[in-house]
DNA sequence: TGAAAGTAGTTGTTATTACAACTATTGTCT
DNA sequence: AGACAATAGTTGTAATAACAACTACTTTCA
């Protein structure tokens, strides 16, 4: 076979393919939800996502917040100073080992929290009127199930 | 009601929220196999994209990689730059349009089309063993309306 | 024709992210 | 005790992305 005999080629389909569409999918998702938070209330996903966890575990450590949200330490911190700054987190050293950090929400971060709780939980819901309760299930089923999977057996 | 009065807080499950999910579904599908593109191929994600889309389209201009890979086109302008550097990709520009771009892929990125094709495609059924047969099509189908019902009722 | 609007692509700038090196503290082991 | 490894968090820096302003060219329409 030379050039001239024109080679039967395997093409990629990019809009069929599980990990691009993925990807957009959640490029949209995020990104319709993340001009909301940042319109209305002035902060980022990743700060947002610091505060859900802060509102669900009050009192973990920065290194915590890093495991739960997966967000990379170096990009912890800075968002922490941020928020510290605006005086919706607080900060101690915990007495018993210093370097680790107890974080909490403020009173205005508890109150910031409140407003946007709702707010998630209406977006997620008017994502999800395009599924019935069973798809909801089964969709949510196998994101977990694909999500150990890759996790597992890849690394 | 006053603060000492602990009011029922709604919290929110971090780790249970739908677009929180698919994003670190997202970005754990798409970091395992950008390490293969960047390591085997020295390409970036952004890169490959359009790549692939010059290998099912040949001769499509920059603007329409972007509308096909959502790919902002500041962002491609730079990548197809990089691109023609390498000789992976050549330009021309349209006659009867000298705006337009008409791209295609050098031999050069044939062959290495040709050889990523099927790691991306090892990769998505390695991924898929998860799932039955009917659980991939059951999650594609939700995948593709989940996008499309985001993209219209919400913007 | 020719002015105005629209389109394709590039460039400048800033913000965000990722990665590695660093400091400070604690745990381990002889 | 004291050296060495491990851990929590911070900082430096380079790569990537997002957004707006810009150039060049084409289309529209009076």
């Amino acid at each position: 076979m030379t050039e001239n005999t024109p080679k039967k080629r395997k093409i990629l389909q990019l809009e069929r393919y599980l990990p691009y569409r993925l990807s957009t999918l959640s490029n949209r998702i995020s990104g319709l939800i993340s001009e909301t938070y940042s319109s209305k209330f002035a902060l980022s996903i990743t700060e947002w996502r610091i505060m859900a966890v802060l509102g669900e575990y009050p009192g973990v450590s920065a290194d915590e917040v890093s495991i739960k949200t997966q967000i990379e330490k170096s990009i912890l911190s800075r968002a922490i100073r941020k928020l510290l700054g605006r005086k919706l987190l607080e900060r101690e050293f915990d007495a018993e080992d210093r370097r680790r950090s107890i974080l909490t929400l403020t009173a205005t971060g508890l109150s910031v929290y409140d407003e946007v709780v709702p707010v998630s939980y209406a977006y997620e819901d008017a994502l999800l009127t395009c599924f019935s309760f069973a798809e909801r299930e089964q969709f949510g089923e196998l994101i977990d199930r694909l999500y150990l999977h890759a996790g597992s057996s890849f690394k």
